[in-house]
RNA sequence: GGUUGCGUGGCCGAGUGGCUAGGCAAAGGUCUGCAAAACCUUGUACAGCGGUUCGAAUCCGCUCGCAACCUCCA
């Protein structure tokens, strides 16, 4: 398998091996989210699939500036452009500031980013901190030919950069005649515009509306697919290595984000732009309206129709981490169950892992050559376009190979110290540095010493009756333990217990 | 309606022109006082119908189903 890491560019609609424009260094643009209301858990597994990349990344040993905007302005509610931002509007009802609300919100999903275990991008830019990083580039459109001013609005002339630079359409695999077509129905409400396909880049504010700057054409509000330009620009520059998103941004967002950047300053942008796919529920998509929806508290808590019971953030995590952000991801309870044992599995083969020792065999062995061929290929997938379901693949066949040496299936005089030593770190490289699990279950016990010296005492009681063949003492102790969620494993070398 | 993608064993989910994905569940076995855990073994899955090929689930066509986008959306 490749040592290079390849990418899946949307742009190009094929795999790539990935060169970042500076050596060690990427740059890395993901849209974020929209602060007007709580997030969504799809939100939540492309952010999760954003900070595996990530994670990655550093891991290789980039120096990665991690972008991703808080969008709390701009976005319209009504079918046309003069419809209301959708801040001000949520604002009104709840009569709170605009800020108040994006504040609100933002922070709300900070929380959960961090109950999910995903790093903090390196810059977290909000909409209205660049109003003037904006202004400039809707400016530099006007100069470059590619917009007009109407009614204090102003307008990217779509028709004509098309014809002009011939690139728009390129990301999302759409075909200016076809948007004409598309579009012949919808010439109601759209005098300010020539062209239905044309978009504001600066809209002139209604009387009501809350949110407002003052700029050379009206006092308004930026666009809806300006920021991300604006600030991918300011930050990465104009050109950069990534750019990510939900598939859903891909069109009109991106495609129209890069008309944005070409159109203010010839460049394009991000190279490679990967793109991951939507979660859906019970094979549908997740929808509020039909009642096919849960929110992330509701996936913790159990507090679902759709749930038999709470999931654990980690347990939802590695759930996600089974499929390929590229893929659609079907969430169902019962897929739930299944990834909660298999999360538990993975980090229970890890503490096994942890207290190997002795290993005094030769690498030439052919158990040895295996266990490094599987943590190789376990590299090796995530090369392959961060192929998190297949990494896990062999981590689980190693987990396989762990229990056995516990068990004496295998034996460690099979393979060499220094292949133990990199299984060890490896795994725990893999589950906690890439993947970015954490293991809830020693967390859980908190006050750590003082349970495991009360627990080994109730254990020694009970190897105690065992010893006597006093099975009535022993059992009670295993099922008095069950019913409070300690789960005792009887061994080789005696009796281990873990929390449920 | 248009564009794009998907449809894999009981469930989720990788992958691929001929060689075991993996997890969960299920069955049998080993171990155990009994269980649990662990280990081993077991599933001729690739929506349907045609076609290309020595060979296709993997390529092509049609049909059906699902999803995304075309309107704010991760």
């Amino acid at each position: 398998m490749s040592q290079d890491l390849i990418v899946h560019n949307s742009l190009k609609r094929q795999k790539e091996v990935f060169t970042p424009l500076e050596k060690g260094y990427v740059g890395m643009y993901v849209c974020g989210p929209t602060v007007y209301s709580d997030v969504h858990l799809g939100n939540c597994r492309t952010f999760v699939s954003f900070d595996v990349i990530y994670r990655y990344l550093l891991h290789l040993g980039y120096r990665v500036r991690y972008v991703r905007n808080v969008t709390d302005v701009g976005h319209l509610t009504g079918d046309s452009d003069d419809g209301e931002d959708k801040m001000s509007k949520r604002a009104k009802l709840e009569q709170l500031e605009p800020m108040e609300v994006a504040q609100k919100y933002t922070i709300g999903f900070h929380d959960m980013m961090r109950i999910f275990n995903t790093l903090s991008p390196s810059i977290e830019p909000r909409a209205t901190g660049h109003i003037p990083e904006q202004i400039e580039m809707v400016q530099a459109i006007l100069d470059n030919g590619f917009a007009y001013e109407s009614n204090g609005s102003v307008y990217f002339d779509t028709l004509k950069f098309a014809e002009e630079k011939g690139i728009y359409g390129e990301l999302s695999g759409r075909k200016i005649d076809e948007l004409l077509v598309e579009s012949r129905d919808d010439l109601k409400n759209q005098d300010e515009k020539r062209h239905p396909a044309d978009f504001a880049i600066w809209m002139k504010a209604s009387p009501e509306h809350l949110m407002r700057w003052n700029s050379p054409w009206s006092v308004g509000f930026p666009g809806w697919h300006l920021e991300c330009s604006a600030m991918s620009r300011k930050y990465l520059g104009e050109q950069f290595d990534i750019h990510g998103g939900g598939s859903d941004l891909k069109f009109p967002h991106h495609e129209n984000e890069v008309a944005q950047n070409v159109g203010a300053c010839d460049c394009t942008g991000a190279r490679v732009w990967l793109h991951t796919n939507m979660l859906l529920m019970n094979g549908r998509k997740m929808s509020k309206s039909d009642g096919n929806t849960v929110t992330p508290d509701q996936l913790f808590t159990g507090d679902s129709p759709h749930l038999s019971k709470g999931y654990s953030p980690m347990a939802i995590r590695f759930f996600m981490l089974q499929s390929h952000y590229s893929s659609t991801l079907d969430l169902t309870d019962e897929a739930l169950l299944a990834a909660e044992k298999g999360y538990k599995r993975l980090l229970e083969g890890y503490d096994v892992l942890g207290k190997l020792s002795g290993a005094s065999g030769a690498d030439s062995d052919e158990l040895d050559k295996e266990i490094n061929q599987l943590i190789d290929g376990a590299f090796a997938e995530m090369n392959d376009d961060f192929n998190t379901p297949k990494a896990l693949a062999r981590l689980f066949e190693l987990v396989s190979k762990i229990n056995s040496f516990k068990g004496g299936q295998l034996s460690l005089t099979n393979i060499s110290a220094a292949t133990l030593d990199r299984l060890q770190a490896s795994f725990r490289t893999f589950i906690f540095d890439i993947l970015g699990l954490v293991d809830e279950a020693s967390a859980d016990t908190g006050n750590g010493d003082a349970m495991e010296s009360a627990m080994q005492l109730i254990l020694d009681i009970r190897q105690d009756a065992r010893t006597n063949k006093d099975w009535g003492t022993s059992d009670k102790i295993r099922d008095a333990l069950k019913a409070a969620g300690i789960v005792v494993k009887d061994g080789k070398d005696g009796a281990e217990w873990s929390v449920e």
